[in-house]
DNA sequence: AGTTAGTGTGTTATGTTATAACATGTAATG
DNA sequence: CATTACATGTTATAACATAACACACTAACT
């Protein structure tokens, strides 16, 4: 039983999981917390987020737009930007900018400033929460800067594609 | 001589200092590394770059071909985005992702995982490097992961802009 | 000299991402 | 039932970025 370990805990942040169990939890979490802070999940909301859960890797907002018109929603640009906007303003949903893409939020009810690690091969992006990413905000050098958004990501290549080049 | 403590050190980021010789150290170093390089500092290479030196603060691909035009370039989007990319790739131009924007590197020359600090207010930015921003890369968690570039803006509110605030 | 390859710039056209401005519908508030 | 807030819809356009091709210049070989 001890074999195959030299791969096993390369890259634990770009593992599987239980996506059905993911899924469901998400869609619990932001049901929970828009009741707590009587806000609407309307149909269009629930169908961005699940439209986002659903693949969770980034997409672009045209790429949702898509979706939402499959599914009888307008797909009008800005039908898109306004809830992804909305979604991200709570949490749900963060941008990942060096894709110019969104995607569902990993770990929400949680301080964020999420870290996007992204691996340029295989294009899978993992979020990173801020206790486990080692960056800590902020340093004495900006500590009179009052921080209240952040956009950390760090591109590269993830240990199975290392691996997997031939060299 | 101890008066007037109390915000003299905040926000050193955002300080002032002498342009001139700002300027040209920046041109020095670009000339004195694209020699040891053997590249060519071309008239337009040359001329973006002091575009940039100068505001030393972000501009978008399409103000700078605004400038270009003015000086008798050509002012077509390629001909920003190419030379921008190549300085980029040489370390003397950073993105500015959060603003679509490009900026001369406050301090070429180095190891390179700059920290963008943005005030949402008076739109400063100051690049702060790596050894100084408190950010440590990488952490335990992600070391099986090769980083390549990182993406690292912080966006908020600066000291002067935050005193200033009516409360 | 003539050919070839590499590099830098120019041009046209087009693709991609994002927002402005305005219109409509619906529900809660007074 | 007017007023307000909010959610969605629509049209048009702005802002950002790249593809593809053309041409000039230099260096290096044949
Ligand atoms: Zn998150
Ligand atoms: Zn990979
Ligand atoms: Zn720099
Ligand atoms: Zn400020």
């Amino acid at each position: 039983m001890k074999k195959k370990k030299k791969n096993e805990n390369s890259s634990k942040i770009f593992l599987g999981h239980d996506h059905g169990v993911c899924f469901g939890d998400a869609i619990t979490q932001i049901e929970d917390y828009f009741i707590k802070k009587k806000l609407q999940l309307t149909p269009l909301r629930r169908k961005v987020f699940e439209i986002l859960i659903e693949d969770h890797k980034p997409l672009g907002a045209y790429e949702i737009l898509e979706k939402l018109g499959k599914t009888g929603f307008s797909s009008s640009p800005p039908i898109a930007y306004r809830v992804l906007d909305f979604l991200i303003e709570h949490g749900f949903v963060h941008k990942v900018q060096g894709l110019n893409g969104f995607i569902a939020c990993s770990n929400p009810n949680h301080s964020h400033f999420p870290t996007f690690v992204i691996c340029r091969k295989c294009e899978k992006v993992a979020e990173v929460s801020e206790e486990k990413s080692g960056l800590n905000l902020p340093s004495p050098e900006i500590s009179n800067f009052k921080i209240e958004k952040t956009t950390i990501e760090l591109t590269g290549i993830c240990s199975t594609c290392e691996n997997a080049e031939i060299r």
